[in-house]
DNA sequence: CTGCGGGCTGAACGACTGTACAGCAACAAG
DNA sequence: CTTGTTGCTGTACAGTCGTTCAGCCCGCAG
């Protein structure tokens, strides 16, 4: 009567990025409501108890998996930006390109995020992880901004100020793809993001400069 | 021993208003997962069987409070344009201050409304009411850039197009102002959408155009 | 005053939530 | 083969959740 192995025991690092990958996997399935510490333990194929025994409790769990996909969502834009290149401007265009991509474009994907977003007025561990990883995502297109404005010889260019334009743009396109996904074309987004740019560097930048025109 | 009324009567009307008022001022407290039925009742000052008494369910009755709020920003909205009547572009800037107002960014406001989104993709009758107003949100903007193009001489203008990229932009901040309250003031929010526009107009509208250049 | 429609109550139900904890068992060390 | 460590199990607990429904009682009609 040799019967199986109950469980099979692992290291702490590598079964907490099982859990974090099972707690991803609910949240894109069913939202926030979705993602109960059963069901991810069902999806982790471990006992509910685990997760207490790993995590300090569900929402530093769930922290920690928006702090996984935000994480790879830069990695991904960071590393289409520095394929293209040549100069500010066609880093910026692909950027686009990799936000409007049909692997951060996936429905489930931004549902998980949306969850997210839900839970961050309501979890502090879920709120830190939000000002970290957006404070991040902003110095990326502030970099790239700076870079465009050193090129095109801006002076006195608000790069900050513009950095919180451009990810609310595209925020919002993101955030509308996932309430209502029709809205709008990934091609369409691009296009809308590029007609950002055209308009900053046409004349729309005087806005982001100082009182001197010479921007 | 006469002792006082248990309940008083209302006219369905009026008492689903009540209901409404009690689950946006839930909301605003602690996010969807604090608007629950018990929540919602004591906060009325009702019985918990008499939401099921009015309503199908909670997911309708957390829609109306969803169409209730949307219609009152858009009321606000509206009337504001409304008295800047010279022309669309002032019109626009009356729109951006109205958007950045007080009222608006009242972080509660913002909590319920970040509860809603999140809510979306979990609830069919949320689902709906999000359809509804965002369609009547982005045919407010429409018609304004539209206006606005018509009076610059834009032909093959894109309204829809640019109605989008302008309701992403403004909701992109909006999000980003509840979940991180203190990431850019209201003026500058103001000065990022009247960049947005005056971009539009030194050029960056070629985008939203057909192929002929006459835009 | 009486009668009655229906707005309203509130206990009960079954399902689900996150957390705690006593102890089992897998697996490396001796 | 023991033995020890500790990753892991799974029941139990104390809640909260949305919904149901039999019947109470407010307030208007007559």
């Amino acid at each position: 009567m040799n019967q199986e192995a109950r469980f099979s025991r692992m290291e702490p690092e590598l079964r907490k990025a099982n859990l974090i990958e099972a707690t991803l996997t609910c949240l894109k399935r069913h939202g926030f409501q979705g993602a109960s510490i059963r069901k991810i333990s069902a999806e982790a194929g471990v006992s509910v108890g685990l997760i207490s025994h790993h995590y300090s409790g569900k929402d530093e769990l769930v922290a920690e998996a928006y702090m996984a996909i935000t994480g790879r969502v830069m990695t991904l834009l960071r590393d289409a930006m520095e394929q293209a290149a040549p100069n500010a401007r066609e880093r910026l265009s692909a950027f686009f390109r990799g936000s409007f991509s049909a692997e951060l474009l996936d429905p489930q994907l931004i549902d998980a995020w949306l969850a997210f977003w839900g839970a961050v007025k309501t979890a502090e561990a879920i709120n830190k992880a939000h000002d970290h990883s957006y404070g991040e995502y902003r110095a990326i297109l502030r970099k790239v901004l700076m870079e465009l404005a050193q090129e095109e010889d801006w002076e006195n260019f608000d790069a900050d100020l513009a950095a919180i334009s451009l990810s609310a743009l595209l925020d919002g396109l993101w955030l509308e793809s996932g309430l209502n996904p029709g809205t709008f074309t990934p091609e369409q987004g691009i296009q809308i993001c590029e007609a950002w740019v055209d308009g900053l560097q046409a004349g729309g930048r005087q806005r982001f400069c100082g009182q001197t025109s010479s921007c």
